[in-house]
DNA sequence: TCGTGTGAAGTGATTCACAGCG
DNA sequence: CGCTGTGAATCACTTCACACGA
């Protein structure tokens, strides 16, 4: 294989699946228990089994970016997770906004898991007089159409949905307008967006069904 | 190819990819919306378009399961909406209790959707005294050492967890062996459960990771 | 010796392309 | 004629198996 040996090489070495990187958030969730319970390094295999891959697959998978590994040792957790962390983008810290705080943007306002990540949430909107100008977790939330100034001034990357499914098309489109470059959206419908802007979908609901199906189906591996 | 041309075929045909699964309650979400805008048929490359997702591959994974197409004429929604919902065991309702009241539990109790596709939620559970014995949304809060008895005097079938990530682990194991067939588990966290039990992962951390990652290297298609 | 990195082989999913039906 | 259902071909992902480094 041509890619020289320098361990810290250009990232985008060639076009990565999807569900390599999915499984690259896990192993970070795994590598980070490991630290918590002491350990230094784990070996392909051994983190392969924490999450039911095989050894071959969590090197193939890391394989993609580097060589983060040392033969006879493994992989040093620290050192890993760092990789990764750059790997995803989460070395950095990100500025996000939630647009919609009923039941489900309060919920996710009040999460402490993103900021440990390093996803910032600076604002957040809604077109109820009611929550308008009120603080969540010192988050504040502006009336929709302050979006476009907030979002500016802010330098706000990266919107989450949670507004009712007729909605979120339209604040989709003004999030991107106003130039946000990344969104996660909750509400269930599809969003069309320009190629450029990144999309992650997530219809709880659609979960739910998964789940049914594979308790009403007895034929499906995981 | 063997199996017969009844239309009513026995559901599990042959061992299905998650993937083509997953689709279907998106092929779903699709058809209702189609419905409300008064359409009666659809053809595959429509509603592929929908998705962003080829003809072929509509038909494909529908075919997995049966023939529920109309040469010449498409998909009569109506019709297909029924046979999907027949797939994924929506046809029937299922009951679910929530294992953690804190935000998260909050908001997906008072969150209307499940109710709309047959989770009925008739039971809660939380450790926090403040809560216990309070109703969300008429879904009455029991302590957690009642979770055995309750679940089986109420037949409930399928739990969603949003304790901590330290106590996922003990908390599925007690749905286990209270007789619930599947999970799923918001907390991040790797469960680890007998085979038999159906499990759904959904980390938010790691969904806006993904996010990150995509925006920070533009080279995944999604 | 242990465990990585990786070509080669194998498996699985997607797309192609077309026969056949309404 | 439009559109499904489906073998065959292609493309993508996973596993195998082994050379090599510490």
């Amino acid at each position: 294989m041509p890619s020289p040996r320098n361990k810290l090489q250009a990232l985008p070495s060639r076009d990565v699946p999807a569900v390599v990187v999915s499984r690259l958030s896990l192993y970070l969730r795994e590598l980070r228990q490991l630290v918590r319970e002491g350990r230094s390094t784990v070996s392909s295999s051994q983190l392969g089994k924490l999450l039911g891959v095989t050894d071959a697959q969590v090197r193939k998978d890391l394989a993609y970016f580097g060589h983060f590994g040392h033969p006879g040792i493994g992989y040093r957790c620290d050192e890993l997770i760092a990789e990764i962390r750059r790997i995803l983008g989460t070395d950095r810290s990100w500025i996000v906004t939630m647009v919609g705080v009923g039941n489900m943007g309060r919920a996710l306002l009040r999460y402490k898991g993103f900021a440990e990540q390093g996803f910032r949430i600076v604002a957040a909107f809604d077109s109820d007089p009611r929550v308008v100008g009120t603080k969540i977790e010192d988050i504040p939330v502006y009336d929709t159409s302050e979006l476009r100034n907030v979002i500016r001034q802010q330098k706000i990357q990266l919107g989450m949905i949670t507004v009712p499914a007729t909605q979120a098309q339209q604040v989709a489109d003004q999030l991107v307008t106003s130039g946000i470059v990344g969104i996660v959206n909750f509400a269930p419908v599809t969003l069309s967006l320009p190629e450029k802007i990144g999309l992650v979908g997530v219809d709880l609901t659609t979960e739910l069904e998964q789940l049914a199906f594979s308790v009403a189906n007895r034929n499906v591996r995981r």
